[in-house]
RNA sequence: UCCUCCUUAGCUCAGUUGGUUAGAGCACAUGACUGUUAAUCAUGGGGUCCCUGGUUCGAGCCCAGGAGGGGGAGCCA
């Protein structure tokens, strides 16, 4: 075992004057031919810590291999810093370099560099300060959404990433098969014949986990899921992704009210836990990107989300319609300059309810007076729609005779509907983006750079 | 998928009305400097001007097509 010290673990020590071992990254290193000066990173925290080598302690062409990028294990005297911006170093008594970096094809630089050029070098990119900041906070948001369903007494659920279901209404899918694609097997008709398949009929990569969710949830009560999700839409935008992460609970019991409060409840704990738990990374980003983050962050955990009807957001938004590209009427969906505004004229999230049924998907829960869904949609300032969801349709009836009108294959949908069959309950979910909930905390403005490695149209690299 | 902008050194970008040998900052290399903080200073190397075709005596610059990327919209989470 090669034991030595995180670099976290060394700036926030009083312990000084001791001997130590640390292994990480070389940031920069400068100084003049008596001594040089190191900045080591490790990824346990944002900062660096300083190495001081006395140059003339060292062979030439160890020194020489030090340049940024460079892995090293240093062991030495952990001090008190004699310079001015850093509180502790170390003085190097012995330096190894575990890999060096040809200082003139390493792509990485002191000085910064574009989102856009970082996506191209995605396996490196953790290197940078900003991309160590992001993938720490995604750790932390993973993290936090287990401990907040566990210490409520949901249960984990495992839902299929391989679905035989094509009707979850979610978006295009990614078809699943292992047959040769120059020359399928055939029905005598001439269509593909999915017999022959792995599975024996066709498959695709799942688009939610909400359907099987609500399986479990009749029966396990409160569950959540949290897992890839993949949609083959033409999406070009800096809040699509291909391969995304989603987070959906499923509640037995819950109407469309609680459902709110759980969203609420949920989404103030995480952005408060990236709060309690990387603040040195937020300050960062604070300091780099957005000079609002933390605040935009706090102001969303001080007052309650505004909630509203979308028939009470058509009339807000009607007496804007001539500032409006598209204007609003009843019964459309709402656009983003739409939502933009809302979340501006309420100063912060903005949960709406009761949409037209026309819009929504076909379990969502018809409200009595035939017109309007018990769905749900929660606004955020900085990205828009984080999450949607609803209570479900429990009444067997309403609900086949919902999804013969949208033209959802009841047959192969059976298993769904048995748990209407069989001791139907209300009930309510909602799914949440992960990557976008990622975007909030991080103040990233490209979904791309929250995700370690994204898929979008055109680009499965890595 | 639609609209729009962009593509010149490793990176970020200038590049005049179409005119001789395409520039800067940073990075990199070498040297100077007794503790630096995106260190500083000096010197140097470094180019498929995205690709294909066209117009022209002459194209980084004009035209057509294509590729890649950004932003906006739609689909949604």
């Amino acid at each position: 075992m090669l034991l030595h010290t995180k670099i976290a673990e060394l700036l926030s020590s009083t312990e000084v004057d001791r001997d130590v071992t640390v292994k990480g990254w070389v940031r920069t290193k400068r100084g003049n031919k008596n001594v040089a000066f190191i900045a080591l990173n490790d990824g346990s925290i944002i900062h660096n810590i300083q190495i001081v080598a006395e140059v003339a302690k060292f062979p030439e062409e160890l020194m020489k291999e030090i340049t940024t990028g460079a892995c090293l294990c240093v062991k030495g005297a952990l001090v008190k810093s004699q310079g001015q911006g850093q509180s502790m170093e170390i003085q190097a008594k012995e330096i190894e370099v575990y890999g060096p970096a040809d200082a003139e094809t390493f792509p990485l630089q002191k000085k910064g560099h574009t989102m856009e050029f970082l996506r191209e070098i995605a396996h490196l990119r953790p290197r940078t300060n900003t991309f160590g900041a992001v993938f720490r906070l995604r750790h932390h948001m993973a993290f936090a959404i287990h401990r907040f369903f566990n210490d409520k007494g949901f249960f984990y659920v495992h839902t299929p990433i391989i679905t035989g279901s094509d009707a979850e209404g979610a978006g295009e899918m990614f078809h699943v098969t292992t047959m040769d694609l120059k020359n399928p097997p055939k029905n005598p008709d001439g269509s593909i014949n999915y017999k022959e398949d792995f599975f024996e009929k066709e498959t695709n990569l799942t688009v939610s986990g909400q359907l099987e969710g609500e399986l479990a949830a009749m029966a396990l009560g409160l569950i959540y899921t949290f897992g890839p999700t993949f949609r083959a839409e033409n999406s070009n935008t800096p809040r699509h992704l291909a391969e995304f992460w989603m987070i959906e609970p499923e509640m037995a019991f819950y109407d469309i009210n609680d459902n709110m409060d759980l969203a609420e409840e949920m989404l103030k704990y995480l952005i408060q836990y990236a709060l309690d738990h990387a603040m040195s990374d937020l300050e960062f980003l604070n300091n780099m990107y957005d000079k609002e983050l933390i605040a935009r962050m706090k102001s969303v955990i001080e007052k309650p989300f505004t909630r509203l009807t979308y028939t009470e957001a058509i009339d807000v938004l009607k007496q804007q319609n001539a500032k409006f590209e598209f204007k609003v009427e009843w019964g459309t969906d709402l656009q983003k300059e739409h939502e933009n505004y809302l979340v501006e004229h309420f100063n912060g999230p903005v949960i709406l309810t009761g949409y037209p049924k026309n819009i929504k998907a076909f379990y969502m829960k018809q409200d009595d007076d035939g017109k309007t869904v018990r769905a749900m949609d929660v606004l955020f300032p900085w990205i828009g729609e984080i999450i949607g969801g609803s209570q479900r349709e429990d009444n067997l009836e309403k609900l086949t005779t919902r999804m013969r009108e949208m033209h959802i294959p009841e047959k192969e949908m059976s298993w769904y509907l048995d748990t209407r069959k069989f001791g139907s309950c209300p009930h309510a979910g909602f799914g949440l983006g992960f990557e976008r909930l990622m975007l909030f905390v991080t103040g990233m403005t490209n979904i791309r750079d929250v995700m370690p490695f994204p898929r979008t149209p055109g680009n499965a690299e890595f």
